[in-house]
DNA sequence: CTCAAACGGCAAA
DNA sequence: TTTGCCGTTTGAG
């Protein structure tokens, strides 16, 4: 069984994925669509409906390097909030940069929320664009993705 | 204010 | 194998 690739809309971007299964290998941003589809909960977050992103795993959490570690202390910020650089150095006993420098490698961003790292001092950086990292923590602020949705009970 | 150092993986040379 | 990048932070001058 082959890996699937395919894009959906986000915006004015498109989201391209490599995925099998539960399993994501790669996640990028693009100005073009792509045959194909995507996994399910990724469809539906870009989309801005709740989506559950813990359902997937992705290759970038795999073995025991430092960036690995990164990305796993990455995926516990829960939706809605932010974590700086040197929080998640921390975290895992590194230095800030190359938290920075991870994040900007994240082959799977959705997925590993690297959108939920924030400089000391502003919101820090995001590539291909940063208005897609404001846009993101906007929707996940507001709690149109975020899941479970208790945050409708307690208002 | 500016500057440099510390940090880790990857890709290009 | 070496070099040069980076989505940072902190302290010193």
């Amino acid at each position: 069984m082959a890996i699937l690739t395919g894009s959906c809309r986000f915006g004015l971007w498109h989201v391209h994925v490599a995925w099998q299964d539960d399993l994501v290998y790669r996640v990028r941003f693009a100005r073009d669509g792509i045959p194909g589809r995507v996994p399910e909960e990724i469809l539906r977050y870009c989309s801005g409906r709740p989506a559950d992103l813990s359902s997937l795993k992705s290759v970038a959490t795999e073995g025991d390097t430092t960036f690995a570690g990164i990305y796993r202390a990455v995926l516990t910020i829960p939706c809605g909030e932010t974590v700086t650089y040197g929080e998640v150095a921390r975290m895992v006993g590194t230095a800030p940069r190359a938290v920075g420098a991870a994040m900007a490698r994240n082959p799977t961003p959705i997925v590993v929320p690297c959108h939920r790292v924030v400089a000391k001092t502003g919101i820090g950086g995001f590539s291909p664009d940063l208005a897609i990292k404001e846009i993101l923590l906007g929707m996940e602020r507001r709690g149109d993705v975020c899941t479970p949705k208790k945050r409708e009970v307690n208002r």
